[in-house]
DNA sequence: GATGAATGAGACTTCATTCAT
DNA sequence: AATGAATGAAGTCTCATTCAT
């Protein structure tokens, strides 16, 4: 083959890399619908057979987004846990680590975020695996007697997911707030709600 | 017969609404670009010519659901507002007053909450006037001495609209709870805390 | 019957001349195709239904422009062929007469013209037809001795038909020329052409 | 034929032309509106959506032919005038040796002239610019002195430009004239009129 | 004489996707 | 690995025309 067939030493990752990146810019932008393949391609400076040499269809390379923010949130919060002492702390501590962890996954990772936790129908389910993961902890955290409370623990962690969502597109996605300091606020809302006279 | 300004009853109105209401139905189960002008009419019962009839374009019958969403919701805010006691009670129960009435409109309108709520774009604004009037009423208060607080109270307001957003989703739609039932588990959460340790 | 279904006075007759006015002038200004039913009542203030109860169809009320032009502009011809003197008069006076007839029509009745003159295809036979009548009375002329010419006289009689056409449009309808010294302008040139050196 | 620097052959080119010159037969056959892309594609052996990749649209491909009508119209008429013997010669001569390139050109194209000269709206504006050259023209000879006339030069340009109009349709489209003879009579009616006794 | 309501038919256009090279 | 060219399938919308009253 040679060099015949290569152009601008671009490869078939590369070109698969590229078109990820611009239809997630894209499909983060406009929404499923609005993204036409063909503005992919072109922003890619490739042409549609080429797509269609990477991805089965418009579908696929939109579920290969999703997939991608489910991993890797998934990994970058498991590492985050690791990282940072363990499994000591105490509750206010552990959840701010999450929050923390999430929220800066998702500033980085502005796009795909947008996607796979806003764009996607799958987002309802993203959503309910983390409410009930973040349930289990604090279920675990009253049986161990950390604190006790009269809330509906269900409840409780839908809430923080639905607080999470919200301030994430008013505050994180504004730039209006970096991710700790915001892990901060909700965590100190959650656990003391608005009538605390506690000082930081 | 009567009345020549008003056809009121005619099979005119009718199909109009008829029309209204299918779609309402349509882009709340399939969103916009899955529900098809074909579709609406066919469960309808008339054809397409009829459609434009009654409204300029697929996009202007979703826009007059989104207005109905937000004129309905308004005045339907508003008049429990009034119908409950005024201006009266405690922040908390202020809230949940309004909070119910909120949730009351949700399940009652449950399509065009779906469209005016969570899938038109204009979305965003409605909620970022929410917050903005709840962040007024909260700041109030403060003002007011009825309590004081050291989260930010715009964080708190976007934070209640997160909250209402995921558990209208979670729970009301679902049927697992009742406007009122929730209101009071937010009212709660919001106002103590899970640390709480208040019993009602 | 009485007065119960009666409008404004208005009647059939009068609601059928109504359309038939407002059709002339929609058609005029913009084609036959760009014209459209609906425009036409709406600015009658009547309906569709109505307008099909006087006309069998949008070609049809287009038809009956297009022959009231043909039969109004041969009427009024005939006419003023007979006011003037009659038979007699150079051929010079004869032209002039009959084109100061026409344009006079056209001026008077502009919408109907454009129709039937320009819109329509059939506006194609009334000028072949035009060409040939003055064709023949070129020729009578030429037979009776009256003029003698080297030119192909159906071409001039085409010429004729083409100057009339163009100079209505520029000259005419702008309102930069009267039917009369156009007539003469015409004359002027067909008789003698541009290097006439001619006083009047 | 030459090289132009195109992708002569290429199966994109051939297709677009192959567009534009049915279209140009079934624009000029039947009229813009009486004219379907679906008959186009057929023709052509192709599919709608192939039409659109050469043509934004219909209304597109139709000024893209009054374009070439005019673009190739005025090469035409210049390069005619270039090749024969240069600015001299009489008036009638000059005039002579314009009419018959342009009836040369609407010979060789009829469907082009058709759109570009009859169909268009912009037609108006082509026979006015023609009318406008012709004036300048003529006033220029007067000017100079050639020839000296009592007739308003404005007027004698637009009754040519009718003349040719006409003629256009009745001699030339339907082949009872050639160009040059077609030219010769004008001018002779033009510049002398029907009393003319000259010889030829 | 008139109309409110409805429709048959069809036009233009778009887009994801594939064929052949 | 890449592309020029093409298309199947479908969707939105328009308009002249009619039905039932």
């Amino acid at each position: 083959m040679g060099l015949r067939g290569r152009k601008k030493g671009s490869n078939g990752e590369e070109s698969k890399v590229l078109l990820l990146n611009i239809a997630a810019e894209e499909f983060a932008q406009k929404g499923y619908y609005e993204t036409k393949v063909s503005t992919i391609v072109k922003k890619a400076k490739l042409t549609q057979p080429t797509f269609y040499l990477y991805f089965q269809s418009k579908e696929a390379i939109f579920q290969e987004l999703v997939n991608s923010f489910r991993a890797e949130l998934f990994n970058f919060v498991e590492k985050s846990r690791l990282e940072s002492g363990l499994e000591i702390g105490s509750l206010a501590e552990k959840i701010k680590i999450g929050l923390t962890a999430i929220f800066s996954f998702f500033v980085e990772n502005p796009n795909i975020t947008k996607i796979g936790f806003f764009l996607t129908p799958q987002a309802e389910e993203v959503k309910v695996n983390l409410a009930t993961q973040i349930t289990d902890n604090l279920t675990k955290e009253v049986e161990d007697g950390y604190f006790q409370t009269n809330v509906d623990l269900r409840t409780v962690a839908e809430s923080l997911v639905g607080i999470m969502e919200r301030l994430t597109v008013t505050k994180l996605f504004t730039g209006i707030k970096e991710p700790e300091s915001l892990a901060d606020d909700i965590v100190n809302l959650l656990l003391f709600g608005i009538s605390s006279t506690t000082n930081e």
